[in-house]
DNA sequence: AGCCAGAGGTGAACCGGTAAAGTGCTGGTT
DNA sequence: AACCAGCACTTTACCGGTTCACCTCTGGCT
């Protein structure tokens, strides 16, 4: 089918350029050393035959890779991610493009398969950074990356990451702020869906929602830890509005579950926002296909994904490491929310 | 950060083993010429050393890559990817794994763009093949890649994908289907929401219909050509919701624009199924979060990444080379269609 | 004239594997 | 005894770049 395709390689253009192979690379990787005349001469020849560096070979010789890792785990049975996971990985993709960088993406089914398949990589110098995501308390990541010596940015608030530079929102302000709002609207029973127990930021938004349902005088106690899911957040809904004194407004931890909660009020006759009033988190298109479209707590997930690759070069290539906090979801009121019914 | 790291290689490997290195690289490549004993000896030497092939040396000498490339091209303003792409990637993904395999993914933002990445992933060796989607009328990539001779499967009706290998669902009889259902159920106009005009699919989609349509005697000329977003779905929705004959049963081309379509219905005030049947396609869980939740032509998207992914291992070692077809999505009835109002 | 600095290269030694040809030994034929 | 096949390796030549020590001019300065 593609038969001895006689590959070009450096000597081919180094050749027909009239110089060394030497001079051709430093001129493909403009360091100093060629004048200006033959490094134009070398380009024209390389464009004439068509070449290309091949990044195998490069990166065998500079011990440079221009790849960078992400696993997501996710149990077996979810099988499509997250609009979150959607946005944040094009995020991430839009600052790798910028340096010619591409992302090798994989699902795995827990921590385990993540870490094997981290070492693989990594040993094997696929990549040359990881972004981490999704932690867990005492996650074993942390201590079999650091062991491997990895360079990787985490997500997650920097008390979770284990001293990996971690890229991060203020979830627990955001959370307040969410509550709060409610509160003014006139709700006293918020109940919250979250995220899986173990994990780190479930457990940062699920305390912040204690403490801000505290200080406001009232009941923090209605939270249920669940997947994330649509399905997880239709049982949960179903779950709550199903008790004697049930909620009049819930927040959810993403917006799969609440677009889920907002069709299981629907199923029990209830009106949103009258009956029951509604709150995703993060965002997507999603939030506004509904009817009525839902509030959220919306940050720009794009950009978010962005900073994380810009946070992994500046890990990779030794000028970053320091966490950076991006800006905390703000508030996006939209039709789901409103006062309580008298 | 991580200093002096002393890579370790074949070479100590072998030192510490008492062998070549030739010996370990043909034990590590389960090839003959090694005995039993050696064999494990080589083994254990690895493990307690904690070597792995280093991937980038060994793919440079054996002119193989376990890496294929998936670009997928959707306008910047389209931040997030649809649920069909990300339950298609698992699913490739999950093949892919069998083989140690990993996915190199890229968001771009036209198919010249896609072009040029193809190329550079290909002439720079970093990927053994590609996975082509979204097939348009008399596209581009047809002859640049076919000049290129990169290996490829495209995913799309062997019609449109210009000879590569292609892994395929029968469009046309689903769309018939769908028509055939609705017009059981007493709907006499049908519409269409289908993605853009240039898309080959689209374009076999729309042509099934019109067919279908006129075989029943109705008329099949209410189809819109819009994008893939929900709010693409939303304003075609409205559109055909507000002219004076409207339909009473629309088809989409994705789910993620029925879900936004039933939220137009709502918003006018209209019911689902009563006033408007609505059908979705690809059948993601988003389906069965709405209320009703949505009748879809549906079929196994996660299956379909796998056989694409398998397709793609038979054209990369040349053992394939078909096109595949899988099974035609099949009507899974839900609540948002029934029989029209009187 | 003599000396030196720096620009603009060259050439060879890697990087860490794979592949194919070569070597030494053993055992079975004739 | 001579010969040969076959196993179990070893040796060596790559794969296609990068890097670095070294060479060769040229021009400026004393």
């Amino acid at each position: 089918m593609n038969p001895a395709s006689p590959r070009i390689t450096i000597n081919d253009v180094a050749a027909r350029a009239g110089v060394s192979k030497g001079a051709v690379s430093m001129a493909f990787n403009n360091r100093p050393g060629v004048s200006q005349a033959t490094r134009q001469r070398i380009f024209d020849v390389a464009r004439e035959l068509g070449w290309t560096p091949h990044q195998t070979a490069r990166s065998l010789s500079s011990r440079r890779v221009d790849i960078v890792g992400l696993a997501i785990c996710r149990p077996a049975r979810l099988l499509g991610l997250e609009p979150f996971y959607m946005e944040f990985i094009s995020g991430i993709e839009s600052v790798l493009a910028e340096r010619s960088c591409s992302l090798l993406l994989r699902l795995v089914r827990d921590l385990r398969e993540e870490i094997t398949l981290y070492e693989g990589w990594w040993r094997g110098k696929m990549i040359g950074g990881a972004i981490l995501v999704d932690f867990h308390d005492d996650d074993p990541r942390v201590p079999a990356l650091r062991a491997m010596g990895l360079p990787a940015v985490a997500v997650g608030h920097p008390s979770l990451t284990g001293g990996f530079p971690s890229v991060w929102t203020d979830d627990a302000t955001a959370v307040a702020e969410a509550v709060r709002y409610l509160a003014a609207l006139g709700h006293r029973r918020i109940a919250r869906v979250g995220g899986p127990a173990g994990l780190g930021h479930s457990g940062i938004r699920g305390a912040a929602f204690g403490t801000a349902m505290a200080e406001l005088g009232l009941d923090g106690r209605r939270q249920v830890a669940t997947g994330f899911a649509g399905e997880d957040g239709a049982r949960a809904t179903r779950g709550l509005l199903l008790t004697p004194d049930r909620p009049t407004a819930i927040v959810y931890d993403n917006d799969i579950m609440a677009v889920a909660g907002a069709a299981v009020a629907a199923e029990m006759g209830l009106t949103v926002p009258d009956d029951v009033s509604l709150l995703a988190w993060d965002d997507s298109q999603l939030c506004r296909l509904t009817h009525p479209p839902l509030s959220a707590m919306s940050h720009d997930v794009h950009h978010f994904g962005g900073e994380v690759a810009r946070a992994l070069f500046g890990v990779i290539d030794g000028s970053g490491g320091e966490s950076l906090q991006v800006p905390t979801p703000s508030l996006t009121p939209r039709g789901s929310t409103g006062p309580p019914r008298r």
